[in-house]
This record gives C-alpha cells, sequence and structure tokens, in this order.
DNA sequence: TCAAAAGTGTTGTTGATACACCCATGA
DNA sequence: TCATGGGTGTATCAACAACACTTTTGA
C-alpha cells in the first residue's frame, strides 16, 4: 500500500514485476515542393548525439501512449489537432544502445501551411524527402518504412490524404500528392472520375492560379458527407 | 554507472525517465467445429479475480516483446512456432485499475489439432466463439475486436488462414474456415475459381471422408511456390 | 500567339457476381 | 436407391486501364 497524490491509498499490484522505459517516436509527414517529407531532428544527446533521428520523447507516468506522442508533436511545431496515429511497438532488448527502451512509434500528417517554420527550425529540425533520408539512428528507418506502408494503406482507402493539404485545394495538387506518396503518376482522366464520384469534395467557386494561367477549381473534402456515406456501407477507395 | 551481471560496467542514460509496467495479452485463435473461436481464462488473481480474460502476462526485462508473446502462447499451449503477430498498444492511464499498465497485444493462429486439450484445461482456459464471449476484463473486449478486424484483413491478403487449418486440408473446409472469419458465406464455385486462380495449393492423391461419403480432395498450401510468386509480385487475394 | 496547365469521354478488357446441375458414395 | 456433400461452367455486369484533344489565360 502507497499513498498518492490525492491524499488515497493505493493498492501496488505488480511490485513484483519489472518497469521498463517506454518512449513515443513520430513520423511526421508533410507535403512541400510536391514532396512528399518527414520532419528529422539532429540528436542532441547521448547516446547517438549528432545522428538524425526521428522525433521522440519518454512516455511520462501520467499520461497516455497517445498523450505522450501528441505533447512530443506539440513541442516541436506547436500544432495540435493533427493526425496522430499508432504505428507499431518495437520492442527489441538492445534497439537503444543507452538502455532497454520500448518505442512506440506514431506518424502525422501536417498541414504544412499551419506551421511556424521558425519555431521548429529552432529545435534544429530539418524535412527530409522520403526516400532520401540517410541512416537515422537505432530502427528508425524501420520506422519510417513501416509508417510509408501504412500511409499507402491508408491513403487508399480512408480520406486521410487530405490532412496533408491545404482545407482547401485543387485536384491537380491532390493528384500530386498521391503520386508523392505512391511514387508513380497516375492518368488524371480516371483519377478525377475516381475521385469526385465518390462525391465527397465540395467544389468551391474560387480558382487557385499560383500553378498554372488558366487557375484551378479549389475544392473542399466535405467531412459531414462523408460521415452520412460512411454509415450507409460506402468505402473511400482511390 | 552500474554493473550488469556480465561484470561490464553499464552506462545508465535514462535514469531520470519514468518507467512503467508493460504486458502483452494475447488473442489464440482457433476454428473449432467449424466456429471461429478464442482461448480465454478465468483469471486467478487479483485485480479482476474471476472475471473472463485474456491470456496475458508482464514483459521481463531480458525479452523482446515478441520473445514474451510467444513465451505466454507456449507456457499456456505447450506450442512453439504459431504464427503470431503484434496488433496494437493499449496505453491509456486507467485501463488496468490494479496499477499503470500499457499492453501490447498480440494475435496468434493456432492449429487445434497441434495442441494438448488436457494441457489447456489445467490452466483454466476454455474455448469461446468469437462474437459470443461476454464481458472480458479492463479493455480487453476491444483486443478481441481488434483482432478480429486485423484478422479479416490479413486473411484476405495473405496466406496466413491455412495457419488455422490442419497441414493437409479440403476446399470445403477452408471455405468454412472464411465463412467463420467473415460470418457470411459464399459461392462455392467462385471460392474454388479464385483459390485454385492462384495457384498455390498442391493437390494431393488422398480424400478426406470425415464429412462426406464421397470425400473431398486433400490440398496443402505450397509455401515455396507462393514465394515464388510472390518475389515476382503476386498478391494472394480471397 | 504561344506555352503551360486544366479539364473532359469513349472503348476494350478484365475480374466479380450470380446462378443450377451432375457426381460419387455409404448407409 | 437415395440422401449428402463434392465438384464443375457460363453469362452478365461493373470497374479499371488506356488513350488524345480542347480550353483558358498570362506573358
Amino acid at each position: 500500500m502507497t499513498t498518492n497524490q490525492m491524499g488515497q491509498t493505493e493498492k501496488k499490484y505488480y511490485t513484483q514485476f519489472a518497469k521498463i522505459h517506454v518512449a513515443v517516436d513520430c513520423i511526421i509527414f508533410g507535403f512541400l515542393e510536391n514532396q512528399l517529407k518527414i520532419l528529422l531532428l539532429k540528436r542532441n544527446f547521448e547516446p547517438g548525439m549528432g545522428k538524425l533521428s526521428l522525433i521522440g520523447g519518454f512516455v511520462k507516468e501520467e499520461e497516455s501512449l497517445d498523450d505522450a506522442a501528441a505533447r512530443i508533436l506539440y513541442d516541436l511545431t506547436g500544432l495540435k489537432n493533427v493526425f496522430l496515429e499508432q504505428l507499431y511497438s518495437h520492442g527489441k532488448i538492445d534497439r537503444d544502445p543507452g538502455e532497454r527502451v520500448i518505442s512506440v512509434s506514431y506518424y502525422a500528417l501536417l498541414k504544412v501551411q499551419d506551421l511556424d517554420h521558425d519555431h521548429v527550425k529552432k529545435h534544429g529540425a530539418r524535412w527530409c524527402n522520403i526516400g532520401e533520408c540517410q541512416e537515422l539512428i537505432f530502427d528508425h528507418n524501420e520506422m519510417v518504412v513501416g509508417a510509408l506502408h501504412r500511409l499507402r494503406r491508408m491513403t487508399k482507402s480512408q480520406p486521410i490524404g487530405f490532412e496533408l493539404l491545404p482545407r482547401k485545394f485543387t485536384i491537380p495538387q491532390l493528384q500530386m500528392l498521391y503520386e508523392a506518396i505512391y511514387q508513380k503518376t497516375f492518368d488524371n482522366r480516371n483519377f478525377r472520375k475516381k475521385l469526385l464520384a465518390m462525391d465527397v469534395l465540395e467544389k468551391l467557386e474560387t480558382k487557385d492560379k499560383s500553378s498554372s494561367k488558366k487557375g484551378a477549381f479549389l475544392y473542399r473534402f466535405d467531412k459531414k458527407r462523408y460521415n452520412k456515406l460512411h454509415q450507409d456501407g460506402f468505402l473511400f477507395d482511390l
């Protein structure tokens, strides 16, 4: 029996069992310069000081895994309410040469326009093209590979690609995003057809002229409509 | 600095950070009486003594997550080399009313014929129809739901359904397994057609007469052939 | 006026679904 | 001989892939 902060007595049931350091590591995706990128840090503490790594940190006693991931994401980006999903738990004994640490990886989808790039730079973080990020510490490369696979699976069957774009976006933008994710080109007629047939995008009256003289119509993902369709058994599929 | 069992000095990098109890819980699937079932225990310690729960245990300091899951599975079933895959890590602070415990769930696919049922019974475990298992402790019902979703996704796109059947099985058996997993019936002509077209089953000369007078031909999953096809880009899909 | 990106329809092919009867055998 | 489960083929329909030209407009 011990007494906790609230003054209540607490029964300890599991004192005979080991406790282990638990960390979370975040694979933060962003879509910049028509490329899919992830946010990396130069590690500024041992072990592995100076090497590139994902953004991570230890889980505190008084926070859930999800809360820990959101906190770490917030500390680096200053953003809340970001798409964030658990990926996998890495449990090899020697994965961290310092001490034993179990790491739970999460992946996040950022709207980079919402980001204060100075804030990020202050932390020494940099955007790195997926597929071009060098050797990361520990098993972080594995985590990135896993995150990319998951991202591909999810963007195919769930309407989450929009999380990487501004709230208003054009069809060509969305197509370029998918081409960056899958590293292949899509036929633009087929892409539009399939996308618009799902009827989850709201066409706006304004055009985005930033990437062509003609301008492309802006669209917005209609989440309400998607939810309604989804309840009736509709499946997003691109 | 501390000294470990090997007499080497070890640097402790993370002493300032919290450690947490980590457990694994296994959703053990089996195919009995043409039903998909999971193996459950009456819990014999507090908290939650007497209630139904998944098979679980704490992760030891000197074992990986995967090893812990395999150990717990082995202790209950006496089986090794069982299909076992990590599912999800459950990290809410109060999920275990005893103390804070993070639980990593795994799901296993057993060939029930390999099982020593007496050994299992000695541990007080019982098979329970999926969908009919009452209230389990903590968040274990959630885990079961997650495992079933994962099983459905995986058996559709990977040749792992065979893990739930004897090495030699008939097509009608396999179809009944899939019907039990998806809780719906399949057209037997279409099922066979699609299955055999994938060309990953080896037809044997013997028949299984246990469920009909005519008898049904036995087949064996040809893993070598599957691996070869898979390397060339073939995707299993049922 | 021309370069550059946005936008649009049709056709052939392929894979999925739906569906009904004969076969082999033991009781 | 008959009841039971095993095994087979075809026709229809929907979804996907392949493909080329017109439109708009700022420079």
